[in-house]
Formats: C-alpha cells, structure tokens, sequence
DNA sequence: TAGATATTGTCAATATCTTCACAAAGCTGA
DNA sequence: TCAGCTTTGTGAAGATATTGACAATATCTA
C-alpha cells in the first residue's frame, strides 16, 4: 500500500458508500466512469486512489463490486466490530442511537454515558453514569461520540486519559486534544454556512 | 474581493465560529499566531485567506474581533434571517430543531415538513404536510435540512422545483440535482470510518 | 516625537493534488 | 485463437494550495 493522501483519505468514505448503496441494488461490477458519475468525482481520480490500495481492477472489464468493499474494509482497517461509545444522552444523542444504521458498516455504539442517567430514560443499550467511565467502559472502544452540552474540555479529556482515540464531535464548544486523538466535529450550523458561502460565491 | 479558492472556503467557517467563540469569551482583539492555534490553521494560511477579503487587520496590532465578524459576515453574504426549512420531522429532525443553536448565526429553521403530519406531534415551529410544500414554503427560503427516510429522490426533486437551492443532507440514500443546487451531506456513520482510516493510516 | 518592537500582507518557492494521455492488459465474439 | 474493443494503472504535465521570508506599516514606550 502506497502513501495515502489526505484529500484521497477524505474521498475513501464516499466510495465505500456508494460501493455499499450499489451492492444493495445488486449491481455486481462497476468502471471507474460509472461510479464516477454516481459519487461525482473524475474517473481518474477514482483510478488513481483505488490504485494507491493496489490492483484492484481488471482492464476492459472495471471492478468486481463486493471484491473491492472487501479490500477497501481490510486494507483500510474497517472493524465491523468497533465498539463505539456515546457520551451525552440528551435529544441528539437519542436520536443517533435511533437513526443511524450502524450494523454491517463500522460496528456499533456499545453503551452511553450520561451525566443524569436518571433523566435520560429508556434505551437501546446499556445507559451509565460518566462518572463510571473508567470501569464501565469497554477496554477495546476507541471511538467515542460526544453530544454533551456541558463540560466538553473535561469530558473530552476523561475519553483521552481513558483509551479514546477518535472523537466525532457534535458539541457546540471548542477543546483541545493530547496528540494522537483525532477529532472530527459535526456542525450543522458550520455545513449550512459553508453552503451559504458557496451559493453566495456565484456573484462575486 | 479576489478569488476565493475551495479550500480557503471551507476554512471560512471555522474562522467564523472560532471568531464568535472568541467574541463570547469577551476577547476584542486577535493575532493570527493566537487564532492559528485556537483552529489548528498556520497563521499564513490565516491572513492569506483574510487578505482576499481585503485589508482586515492592523500591522503590529492583529485583527478586531467583531469588525472581523462583520466583515466576514457581510462580504460573505451571510443573512441572518436566512428562512431554512425542515424536511422530515422524525427523531433526527426534531432533535435538530431543539438542539441546534441557530440564533444570530444564520437564520432559522422556519418551519418543518414531513409526510405524516400528524404522527409528529408538538413542535417549535409549525409543521405542514409535504404535499403542500409548494403554498406552505416561504418564498424566500433557499435552504432545505432533509432527513426524510423515504422518497428521497422524489423529495429533492420537489425542493429543487421550488427554489431551495441548498441541501444539507441527512439521509442515507444516493441522489442527484440539478446543476446550481448544492449539497452538503451529514453523515456520522462516514465520519467515523474516515476517523477510523485517518487512525490506522499510523500503521501502514 | 522617535526609535524599538510587533504583526500584517504578499511574493516566490515548495508541496500537494488533479488530470491528461497512453501503454498494458483483460474481455468478447467470430 | 486472434483481432478489435474496452478499461485500468501510471508517468508526466498542469493546477491548486501551503508555507517561508521579508518589506511595509502600525503600535507602544519613553
């Protein structure tokens, strides 16, 4: 496996997608021009970041869908079972619970953590006080998603001093990490300015 | 104002926020070393992408805080009465209208959508069915948050037919629009797998 | 007011990323 | 099997983005 750029990183996720979402609607193979018009990115590029991987097609026939979910899932490290933890249980936490599909894509959320596990109410999984982080987590999660609206530097840095290495971040608030832990923060309210921006952009 | 490249428009609304953090906290006056470290951006990068704008700052003094919001906000065209609208008012949908922070940013959502109405129960703002988009929708709304989890295509179809011109999507299915409609897709489940790649990627 | 100090804005150099163009290789049908 | 067609994988060129270096200019202090 070559060296990995960080915008061809970026672009990872989104084949695995669409590759999935095509695996689902029973289409068996696909070229590089195919899926480049179903997720919108050149064809060469496409080319070029599967080859990064290795040999992945096959010339004049394009790539064997269920092979390359496959490879891209091994090579790139997918755990179908990561233990994925959440930390806040308020209305967004709730709902992410609820709505995301977690099972055969990345593992799942394995319990949540609140700091009034007394208001939260029912669950799908475990439900536990933050202040038992230390015991009552998973040794093997990793990953954790933070959707508390108090106290973010400090819940954040319990995560890190116990084993989190990646944070998807959906709090309104600014912290800092140690080295070595990831962040990646959900905003709405940053993609709808970012749109506004890029919509606006026209009329310069 | 010069042309803006894509990769300094994404790194806007970072600023932004990182800009009204700092205002919240009292701060009036800023260096580009200081904000550099607060967004994890190198100052050149920073006053590279401020100087496209125009003459933001001060030489041996930095930038002002809330001309730097106002600036920004206003060369950037952001509207704060932007009209958003909701469509889909299922968990995800409602738990953004509670806990999303819209006020004074960029607007607000408007009003909601969903196909059964009735199911939804009691909400902050008023709620139509997705059928009467067309007479419901404010005339002057340009952005859609979709979280239908049905009829996705056929939902885009019907936005794009009424003027909103940017999606912030939220489903988890494929679709396409028209040229000059513009998305942005939410998606946790990938923002975990690029954590998950960009974390192994230590170990090639 | 003047000199010392700090910080911006920008040119030029470097690094990263995308795309063109085409050889190599596999598939298909006679 | 072989010719013709298709599509991949990749070197090289071109485009975009980041960063180093420093002149220009403002602040600050006495």
């Amino acid at each position: 496996m070559k060296q990995v750029s960080k915008a061809t990183l970026q672009r990872y996720p989104v084949y695995l997608k669409a590759l999935r979402k095509l695996k689902s609607l029973g289409v068996k193979r696909v070229m590089s021009k195919e899926l480049a018009e179903y997720v919108d990115i050149q064809p060469t590029t496409i080319r070029r970041d599967f080859s990064l991987i290795g040999h992945l097609g096959k010339q004049g026939f394009g790539y064997d869908v269920d092979e390359l979910i496959e490879i891209f899932s091994n090579s790139l490290g997918i755990n179908f079972d990561e233990k994925i933890i959440l930390v806040g249980a308020g209305n967004l936490g709730k709902a992410l619970l609820k709505y995301n599909n977690w099972d055969n894509v990345i593992g799942e959320i394995v319990c949540a953590f609140d700091k009034y596990p007394d208001k939260v109410g029912e669950l799908s999984v475990p439900l536990y006080d933050i202040k038992d982080l230390k015991e009552k987590m998973p040794k093997d999660a990793r990953i954790a998603i933070v959707c508390v609206s108090s106290d973010v530097q400090k819940t954040v840095d319990l995560l890190a001093a116990n084993g989190i290495v990646s944070i998807v971040d959906l709090t309104h608030e600014h912290f800092v990490v140690p080295k070595g832990v990831h962040v990646r923060c959900v905003d709405i309210v940053s993609t709808i300015i970012e749109l506004v921006f890029e919509t606006n952009k026209l009329n310069y």
